[in-house]
DNA sequence: TTCATACTTCGATCGTAACCGAAGCATCGC
DNA sequence: GCGATGCTTCGGTTACGATCGAAGTATGAA
């Protein structure tokens, strides 16, 4: 009964409607300040203050003062696997915040979570490496084959310099609108990055969405295409 | 702000320190009555009702009603995942609900997470099957190899008949004490059973821990070496 | 049938925490 | 220096939900 780690702490954290919606807001992996945080929460500065403040204490959120404003983003990766997979959970039982249905397109279409490509987009980006054969799915994860290291080489992505990172190169994320695995881990987020930087694709300035230019658009497509068969 | 799965919902429901003392015993994979879950809950039967009918209309419970009991158990392996995800972060950030220490010896040593064996004998397990080529641990995940296929058929278990279930065969879980990976998935399920039924363990009573018996303790050792390099 | 056990529902109480207005700091621009 | 902006702290209100006693339903035993 009082044995193992206080899940309830956490738990009472995410809790709050107005704290689950910062933290949901902050999966979109763009440092935001306290006014942003309170204005997504539906509450008062002051409100959001305090509710930061203990977000902060649980571990959850990382700041950092510029100026006079303060920038709050989830502490670690940890923390955002967390909340991501909450939403996997809560998305499978159908615990959705607002009616079900094609809603929101182009955040289906494709959309950032916490800083690699989710949605429609990210889930056939993963599938294609699969079937193209860079990316092995085995067991429960994934690994680049040397195939897949190569071919990312030939689009600019030095996978040699992601795996001196502590973080993962390939993990899974399970997507709340497809309900399927997306690409996360050092990788996902290169690759995102990339496409971000040849000017495939921008991110939206309110919303989590990432809008592709048409010419991105036929780029990324041929680039991964779909296994028809 | 109302787009996307409702995390706030499983958070509430977790947060409420009885519920997620109900929560961390289900963990232990046994099925407890409702009178049980009030005890562990430090909470009387009226309240635990109403507890774990919001359990159970949240997705996180499911009950078998047998004679003028009911039995409750986690939903199912998604529930079960998420609620060892939030020990393991809880466990990573100090939100311990005890002071620190080796407080429960027994516990650290064996116990059972869900449905497989965690703490030092399963972080020991999965460490000897990487380091005897058993399994794999690739990107972010674990997968069997043919020896280790054929390793365990000799300690008799059929891998086969694992692989027909939906249920992942081999996945990792942290765990809280030991914070490192132990095998669970239902590989790490049938490993588990394997050592019940061979007598070499058995469950305690009251607890969570499982307990060797001086033969299986030695057998185990035995079986899974550790790498001493 | 009658009694006992396991559990649920109802009703009322009570504590905690979310909330906001107002005031207090800190930092920036001028 | 001054005012404006971003954020925190304080105090008091309010509402929600956890809690339990008491009564009600279902199952089993005698």
């Amino acid at each position: 009964m009082k044995e193992g780690p206080d899940i309830a702490q956490i738990g009472a954290l995410i809790g709050d409607p107005a704290r689950a919606n910062m933290l949901a807001a902050l999966t979109g992996g763009r440092a935001l300040t306290a006014t942003e945080l309170a204005g997504v929460g539906g509450i008062t500065v002051q409100t959001a203050s305090t509710h930061l403040a203990k977000l902060e204490a649980g571990g959850l959120l990382a700041q950092r003062k510029q100026g006079r404003h303060r920038y709050f983003t989830l502490a670690d990766e940890a923390a955002a696997r967390l909340i991501e997979s909450m939403m996997g959970f809560a998305a499978g039982r159908g615990h959705l915040r607002h009616r079900p249905g094609p809603k929101e397109p182009a955040l289906r279409k494709a959309r950032i979570c916490y800083d690699h490509l989710a949605g429609d987009y990210g889930v056939r980006m993963l599938d294609s490496l699969i079937s193209s054969g860079s990316i092995d799915a085995v067991g429960d994860g994934l690994a680049l084959t040397e195939k897949g290291e190569s071919d990312l080489k030939c689009i600019g992505i030095d996978v040699g310099a992601l795996r001196s990172s502590r973080r993962p190169l390939c993990r899974s994320c399970l997507d709340w609108s497809e309900r399927r695995a997306h690409l996360a881990g050092s990788l996902g987020k290169a690759l995102l990055a990339s496409f971000l930087d040849k000017g495939w694709a921008r991110r939206a300035a309110e919303s989590r969405s990432i809008l592709f230019s048409p010419e991105g658009d036929r780029q990324f497509l041929k680039l991964f295409p779909l296994e028809t068969n």
